[in-house]
DNA sequence: GACGCGCAAAGTGTTTACAGTTTACTGTTT
DNA sequence: AAACAGTAAACTGTAAACACTTTGCGCGTC
């Protein structure tokens, strides 16, 4: 298994040197938790000179940021007027955790048939710094683990679309439910080790279920927190939908 | 319900004049028509310089539509190199039949308690189009209506991100299906009106395995005539899978 | 004082120009 | 003849400039 190339030698440290990458990617990164740490709040209008100016870079590589950022829903884009920080609006929280349900458990059920000690080694000692985390009151470590579980077990779907929808997924998650992080605490990590359990057996059915339970367990705790947040304007009938687009 | 204004009489037939719209736009769904009907070919190099001289516009437009399709796994991006049509390699294509699978009977499901008479009907309308295309033997036609038909069930949910997913999953299907159509013929539309059946019958959990089944087939004719098609080289294991990104 | 008009500032849409990288070719050396 | 270095062409990455649209403000009018 060594690469070695001609008669120079084993050649298996050598890793290309890094180089600094288009400056798209590094201005979208950078965007992204921006709004992610709300930064940039939802609405608000990104104007290219001025973030240009900031970065220090020209408005192409901006733009270019700004279009793929638009793909992925973080950015609303109108036409001539620019881009806004997109603002979730009405039952769309509630949409990510549906559709971040039905992906996951799909994913978890698929893990079941292929998941290995190592793998059931690696979901424990996350679970481990999961609590450690929770009892530590470290917030950004708690949602580090947390995120670090649902992505280690997308990956065990052996599906890389379906885990790169996840992670996508899982960031709007971190985005929206952050007003609302602290309440769940230790309760979702004893959820994780069900959804460990259900994985040692090696049954397709009972991890997905266990695992749409967890994600709906997590919705549940959203809708009481953002509820007690927001006005006590208790919409009875969810609000009408219409055509995406 | 008559949506007038001041004293100025009825604007009902009033809708805002059409206007040209982001050149980055068209250029964005253009290049995807291109790509979708194999006229770009997957791995061919798109040069950028080579695309703005055929539609007439400069770089600008045309590398931000690149972004934008890049995001949505049209066009992969090689940094330094430029963009090429993506190549779906290996358990690709099968990825995008669970995620779809998985999306659409999720939708189907909620569907299922939301479907009122006229949806039916519409549906019904639509499976009677689908037919009568598949006995015309006009593929185009066929392939419009079985999309119509997944939107239209997509759209029932009432949930406007999973619609979003799905109308995106539906057109890479389309893309990817492509070389392997004719195949299926009327049972795909048998199918399809279970799933009417279900949703009238309003049985949610019915709904989403009816729907999933029908996925089901249809992956596994894609299966059957694309193994006929490649070589008859028969991966007993699903390759080895590796994390996205 | 309310309304409408026109102007100016701000910002986006698009093009053009320049710098740096990659790639293929050509000539040279061993 | 094979391998290497050097070089030129092609193309991408980035910046800057220009044209057009939107938006807000001030002025004049009714």
């Amino acid at each position: 298994m060594a690469r070695t190339r001609s008669g120079l030698g084993d050649f298996d440290d050598l890793t290309p040197l890094e180089r600094p990458g288009p400056l798209r990617h590094r201005v979208q990164e950078t965007l992204r938790e921006l709004i992610i740490a709300r930064t940039l709040a939802p609405g608000q209008h990104l104007v290219e000179s001025e973030l240009a100016d900031r970065l220090q870079v020209s408005r192409g590589p901006v733009r270019e940021a700004l279009q793929a950022l638009h793909a992925n829903g973080w950015v609303d884009l109108r036409p001539g007027r620019g881009a806004f920080v997109h603002e979730p609006a009405g039952q769309e929280v509630d949409e990510v955790f549906v559709v971040r349900a039905a992906l996951e458990s799909e994913a978890a059920g698929l893990a079941a048939s292929r998941t290995g000690p190592a793998d059931i080694a690696d979901l424990r000692t996350i679970c481990q710094r999961g609590r450690q985390a929770v009892r530590a009151s470290d917030e950004t470590a708690v949602v580090a683990a947390n995120s670090a579980f649902h992505l280690r077990v997308a990956t065990l779907s052996g599906l890389d679309l379906l885990c790169g929808y996840i992670t996508a997924l899982d960031l709007r998650v971190r985005w929206l439910y952050k007003p609302v992080v602290r309440t769940r605490g230790m309760h979702s990590w004893d959820e994780h080790d069900e959804i460990i359990d259900a994985l040692v057996a090696g049954d397709e059915a009972l991890a997905a279920r266990t695992m749409r339970s967890h994600s709906e367990q997590t919705r549940q705790a959203y809708k009481e927190v953002s509820g007690a947040l927001g006005e006590a304007a208790e919409n009875g009938r969810p609000q009408e939908p219409g055509v995406h687009r």
